[in-house]
DNA sequence: TTGACAAGTCAACACTGTTTACTTATACCT
DNA sequence: AGGTATAAGTAAACAGTGTTGACTTGTCAA
């Protein structure tokens, strides 16, 4: 027995979903922690332990690992069902904790690599699909996407502003007093 | 004379300004058509009729040709000075005209580049010494810098939003109601 | 047992930013 | 005027990138 137990690339079995799942794993894990840039097709492929011709077999280009993983991920969970009178406040509230505080991992990762050429389109429609849409049909009333526009722009804007530094000048203030104010600033975005 | 008056690049005389200047010019150009990514140091070096060796050794690195193209450029023109009690409704005029229109070729190169880890720095130092510095001095009062970062997320989130495609949503009212609605937002923004 | 086909690999391609060692033109000093 | 130090500019290489086409190899059905 020359190979032992351990699952080395000769030793695996062939599971072209699984195999592709593994590599989706990685992926996610590393644009998560470093970002899109900064992970190589070559380090996911050895992440997953597996030849990085694979990854343009299966994904077509690096940009499609990317792009799945946007896919699979729930942008703004639960926030466009309830209340519709509290919303405002739901968002600001969650802008103040995830976007300000640590940020869902892959929202890092979005930050990291939004503005990236070789992503417009992928950002593009994920933007109308995940947040602008459910949000216009959410709040109705005339011109519901221009108003939803305005808070999606809100959003990623205090996104990039944080990971330009800029958060400290936000924290300055207390989270209660950070959050009343957002909810103001939304509820006038909103307003018909 | 084997050399006749074209100046090749054997026939042109050294100066290290002009020089340094000419790889600037050409780099500001490309930047602003094409974004800093697209854009590949040997092209730049090309158009400039000069060794790739040479931007690296005027610069440090490619970076720092973007840096020196963003400090030379002044963001908001003339936007900070003047009636105060006016400056909402500027502010979303110059969003309107300028961030939805064409936009300043620069400022449409600074958004492709955005996110770019490269540039972190050089947009963290900008956005704070040429925005919201100024901005809040120019408004005063207490939590300046928190309203003025809360502005400058608006500017920032409206040009990446538009550079997504989201321009179609907030275009699809006239300008003179867009510009209504964001001068409200934006005093939303500033209130103390 | 033997093919067929898919899963997976290998090696190359054309690029990127950056660095080191080199050449060459210019301006100064005797 | 002639020689030389110094700076301006170049060439070639390095290690890395995403991507591709030809190749090998494992697995399953006939």
């Amino acid at each position: 027995m020359d190979r032992p137990d351990t699952d080395t690339c000769q030793g695996r079995v062939r599971d072209r979903e699984a195999t592709r799942q593994r590599i989706l794993d990685c992926a996610r894990d590393l644009f998560t922690r470093e970002g899109y840039a900064q992970v190589s097709s070559r380090r996911i492929a050895a992440a997953a332990g597996v030849n990085v011709a694979l990854i343009n077999r299966y994904f077509g280009a690096k940009r499609g690992l990317l792009a799945e993983v946007i896919a699979e991920d729930a942008a703004f969970p639960g926030l466009f069902e309830g209340d519709r009178a509290t919303l405002p406040r739901r968002i600001a509230e969650h802008v103040v904790h995830r976007t300000l505080g640590e940020g869902t991992p892959l929202q890092r990762a979005l930050m990291h690599s939004i503005g990236d050429p070789d992503l417009q389109s992928v950002f593009e429609e994920r933007l109308q699909s995940a947040i602008i849409g459910p949000l216009a049909a959410y709040i109705g009333g005339a011109e519901a996407r221009t108003r939803a526009t305005l808070v999606a722009a809100l959003l990623i804007g205090v996104g990039n502003v944080r990971r330009m530094g800029g958060a400290d000048s936000l924290m300055e203030q207390d989270p209660a007093a950070l959050t009343r104010r957002l909810t103001g600033i939304i509820e006038r975005c909103l307003e018909e």
